[in-house]
RNA sequence: UGGGCUAUGGCCAAGUGGUUAAGGCAUCGGACUUUGACUCCGAGAUCGGUAGUUCAAAUCUACCUAGCCCAGCCA
């Protein structure tokens, strides 16, 4: 699937016709403090795939400038999260590797008398802010001398003091109807190990001036960004010319993507983790990449969704439908049909011997051929899917089994329903069929039509196998209700089931359809003696 | 009440003054079908509102309305 065309794919062919640039630099940014969940993929792809178009580079570059937070953990987890969705960066580089070079930029911003130290504490600065309709006061620090600011900059870096005690912000304009504007800190202490510098540093820049000063560094030529720094633009551009740097990057941003149903706050997907309403980051319920991955969702459907849903400056939300579509239409004709009984219920045919087993050649998917056949096993004891049975036809759309009804089993013959038998509970034990050997597939018999056609396993030479169903996490996405009040009770639910033999020797993520009931993927827990299977999706079903 | 951004069918989204306003998802018809799947046909918007400019406007202008973002020493 091709990048569709878009206003930042248009800015680029214009900037390379125009000669501004003559090459697209991009990059993406992770701050290394959480897992990548599927909004994140929109900006992933978004630069990789424009960079990829005009034949140009993305790197990866980790915005490590707050130790506070960050936690190499999370670097290692973006970064195969990255490869699996099958891009390379040109380099995968880190904020904090130019912590040196930003240092000596703010020195510069001092010396140009663009930047002093200020003494104020947070809440003094907050007052000094002002609000969004009034306008705010200059700092008493703001005309310290540059000998003063360059000294106590020093002093800053050098562990002289304490967190929250100095800070070095950018003189600019506290009357700006622009926020951002009014004097923003550049540089604040912590003392706190970093992941990556250890304790070199004590001073740490902020994403503003920090995140400029790296796109420069690195030639970015499109730096793209999230809807709410478009009033950060400008800001982004008064350090790049303050400070003078020899390339000039520019920023463009766009609409953030979100999901229906789905949750894409970093706060709560933590919060499902940590109070272990999930089982982890990857578990097969949360939008996290871990958690699609391990799910079954290909990188294939992943990419093609994001391509698409567009790009555009709003902050869309698509229907999870269009993400499930996507998966069924990368897997559609990819991957074997296989027969699976996910609830299964007992049928003996009651006219068959008791201990012939049949065995007939299917191909594993009608289009595609490429994929091959296996035989399957047709026996006196049967499992149909207890959702396929109905003691009484309901309606005339009823197109499954009933009593005194006949239906096919698919690739083996029509059988029909003569009588029911229950467990003392009440609950049905068992349904006595018979067949008619001369329904066979492929035999050509048109005397009369089945009711509809059914899957079905052979008990005998059937998998017993763990099979797991998933329904949203959310029940409602009214997002003003406590997390804890719109988690659904069934978005987790196992069933014991059966599958063809076929399915013996699968591996880890291995897709299949399972006729009627959706695509599944073996589990990464899964073994020959324990098989699990999750469903990734339903399929498509105009029956309810 | 300050600043910024946005507004095209149910949901995304092309479109940059002249085409019957692309496409995808969803929906509804119909054909096909040994998956109520797939596939194939078909159906549906005059472009937030109003007023202008123009031979011609979703595209330009003005005003209005609605929604989103911004007052971290987070990113």
């Amino acid at each position: 699937m091709e990048i569709t065309s878009n206003f930042i794919k248009t800015i680029m062919e214009e900037d390379l016709k125009s000669g501004k640039v003559d090459t697209i630099v991009t990059r993406f940014p992770p701050e290394p403090n959480a897992y990548l969940h599927i909004g994140h993929a929109r900006a992933i792809i978004t630069n990789f795939e424009l960079a990829k178009h005009f034949g140009g580079k993305t790197n990866l570059r980790f915005d490590d400038t707050n130790p506070v937070k960050e936690d190499s953990s999370f670097v290692e987890a973006i970064k195969k999260d990255i490869e699996w969705l099958g891009y390379k960066p040109a380099n995968i580089l880190f904020g904090s590797d130019y912590f040196e070079a930003s240092y000596e930029l703010a020195i510069k911003l001092i010396n140009k008398g663009l930047a002093y130290v200020c003494d104020l504490t947070a809440d003094e600065m907050r007052e000094y802010r002002g609000t969004l309709t009034s306008p705010g006061k200059e700092s008493p620090y703001r005309y310290r001398s540059i000998e003063e600011n360059l000294r106590m900059f020093e002093e800053m870096k050098n562990g002289k003091y304490k967190d929250g005690e100095k800070t070095l912000r950018a003189k600019i304009d506290m009357s700006s109807p622009n926020i951002n504007m009014r004097d923003p800190v550049i540089y604040r202490i912590i003392h706190i190990e970093h992941h990556n510098t250890g304790n070199k540093w004590c001073i740490y820049p902020m994403y503003d001036f920090a995140h400029p000063l790296q796109d420069a560094f690195e030639g970015v030529t499109h730096s793209l960004c999230s809807l709410e720094y478009d009033d950060h633009r400008i800001l982004y551009d008064w350090f790049v010319e303050k400070c003078e740097t020899e390339h000039v990057p520019h920023q463009y941003e766009f609409g953030r993507l979100n999901i229906t149903n789905t949750i894409m706050s970093k706060r709560y997907l933590k919060q499902l983790v940590d109070e272990k309403l999930v089982k982890g980051y990857d578990d097969p319920r949360m939008p996290t990449l871990a958690g699609l991955r391990r799910r079954g969702y290909t990188k294939e459907s992943i990419v093609n969704f994001i391509l698409s849903t567009g790009l555009s400056r709003v902050n869309s939300t698509v229907s999870s439908e269009m993400l499930e579509n996507s998966l069924r239409d990368d897997l559609n004709n990819k991957v074997k049909r296989i027969n699976a009984v996910i609830d299964p219920i007992k049928v003996v045919i009651t006219n068959y011997p008791e201990d012939k087993i049949e065995w007939l050649e299917v191909e594993y998917n009608n289009d595609n051929p490429d994929l091959g056949s296996r035989k399957i096993a047709f026996g006196r004891n049967l499992y149909i899917e207890r959702e396929d049975f109905l003691e009484e036809k309901p309606n005339k759309k009823w197109k499954r089994l009933s009593l005194g009804i006949e239906v096919r089993l698919m690739y083996a013959y029509f059988i029909k329903c003569n009588e029911v038998i229950y467990n003392e509970d009440g609950t049905i034990k068992e349904l006595l069929c018979t067949y008619d050997e001369r329904t066979k597939s492929g035999s050509g018999f048109d005397e009369r039509k089945p009711n509809g056609n059914i899957h079905f396993v052979e008990a005998s030479t059937a998998l017993p196998a763990k099979i797991n169903l998933f329904e949203p996490l959310l029940l409602d996405s009214d997002s003003k209700k406590e997390l804890f009040s719109r988690m659904n009770p069934n978005s987790w639910a196992t069933f014991s089931g059966f599958v063809e033999p076929s399915l013996k020797n699968t591996y880890s993520l291995e897709r299949f359809q399972f006729i009627r009931k959706g695509y599944f993927a073996t589990d990464y827990d899964s073994t020959e003696n324990n098989l699990i299977f999750n469903r990734i999706v339903e399929l498509k079903s105009s029956y309810n």
